[in-house]
DNA sequence: ACAAAAGTGTTGAGAGTACACCCATGC
DNA sequence: GCATGGGTGTACTCTCAACACTTTTGT
């Protein structure tokens, strides 16, 4: 049985790319400037070549679109239904990076009109199936962000505990009472204080950094004992 | 930009089956006939035609081997490296499946040699990177187990408390609690009684199964607030 | 002095965990 | 009547959730 016997579908990566900016969690968006699908946005993607692994793909157009490298990238989901793409049949590897708001130099890509950030709360018309992308990326950051520490990957490495907890209630979209969350999280043992303050209009605030060698999963609670 | 402008990799789907059996935790393999990894096991698995999505290639392929279908499966992860097939680029999509124990019917498929059952906990030597789609799938079961309901989907439609706690501790690999497993599913509420016994040697049991309305889910507990 | 943001404790409720004996049936 | 598996309750600990005032700085 030869490989070539068989007719191939063609493979991308998609890269769900967040941030937070203007407090606002934000997703980078490619306005197409071809058909299909021409002035819709989409989420940065492209072609695997044969000799680079998914991963590497994914990050290679992570980088293409904003410049940056070693940021937190996970795989999300295979989308592959048979109509998905209207040229023929296209099977996407979706993945999504979290990167700090300082980070950003988004650039315009070869098959883009415009590339900005939009919030993934307000989102323009999409191409293909990437509301349902963008839609399952932020169910799984959320999920991530509340038994992980995923959400340091979204801060600079310095910041306060307000700053933090900001990034929690952007992304989960909901308030969280202060002392509660300072509570658990010095009790979790993840963040350091650098003994640094940041000031500005009233009282000055310690800044934390991530501790690198914590251990940041926590065991869900079992629905079965 | 055309499609036919690159060159393709081959993207197949791989099914890890589960099943309770012999109080063990199996999956179904197939024992390669030819090369690459001759002699070796694998889990079945296909090319993805051009006009299947890839579900239903995941389900026809786990048809094809046990004749089973309406069972529980999940994507599991798309493993891409480079060089995981010494034949050429083949990128594989990686399903689970449950099915209960009783549905079991292996067959030969056109590709194997033998097809059976083994431990999860005892595996032969197994062909490219099953090995690392194996231990994947036991970790996402274990994970699932611990916060949704799909345990059910290893069992009859009707089962005691007893053999529900049974398959528990064979897929999480340890004891647990009769008292407390008792009252953590009773009060989850995802069973109900049947009004049946099942005799047996000692008293007879009480026969439940699954509730298809219940809420199977539980909120993980959040490492922050 | 006042505006602005940082920082700090307690209490009540619910869930988890550990643990040992009686019950109903078949033989 | 005894062997076999089914079925039951309590006490302690820990985590979660709700809630308001004091502290430190800049202007």
């Amino acid at each position: 049985m030869a490989l070539s016997d068989y007719e191939r579908p063609s493979v991308t990566t998609d890269v769900v790319i967040f941030t937070l900016q203007d407090e606002d969690l934000q997703v980078l968006l490619i306005r197409r400037k071809h058909p299909p699908f021409e002035g819709m946005w989409a989420t940065p993607g492209g072609f695997v070549n044969v000799d680079e692994s998914l991963e590497e793909a994914a990050l290679r157009e992570l980088e293409e679109e904003t410049g940056v490298r070693d940021v937190y990238l996970e795989q999300l989901y295979t989308f592959g239904a048979v109509d998905r793409d209207p040229r023929g049949r296209v099977i996407t590897v979706a993945y999504f990076a979290l990167i700090p708001a300082p980070d950003i130099d988004p650039r315009a890509g070869s098959d883009a009109a415009e590339t900005r950030w939009w919030s993934i709360y307000d989102l323009p018309p999409l191409a293909f199936d990437h509301d349902a992308i963008l839609s399952y990326a932020l169910e799984r950051l959320r999920y991530k962000l509340e038994y992980s520490a995923v959400g340091f990957e979204l801060l600079p490495e310095t910041f306060t505990l307000s700053e933090l907890q900001a990034a929690y209630e952007i992304v989960l979209g909901e308030a969280l009472d202060k002392r509660n969350f300072r509570r658990k999280i010095l009790r979790a043992d993840v963040i350091e204080e650098t003994g640094d303050y940041r000031t500005g209009e009233g009282r000055p605030a310690r800044l934390y950094r991530f501790r690198d060698d914590a251990v940041a999963e926590v065991k869900a609670r079992r629905l079965f004992p």
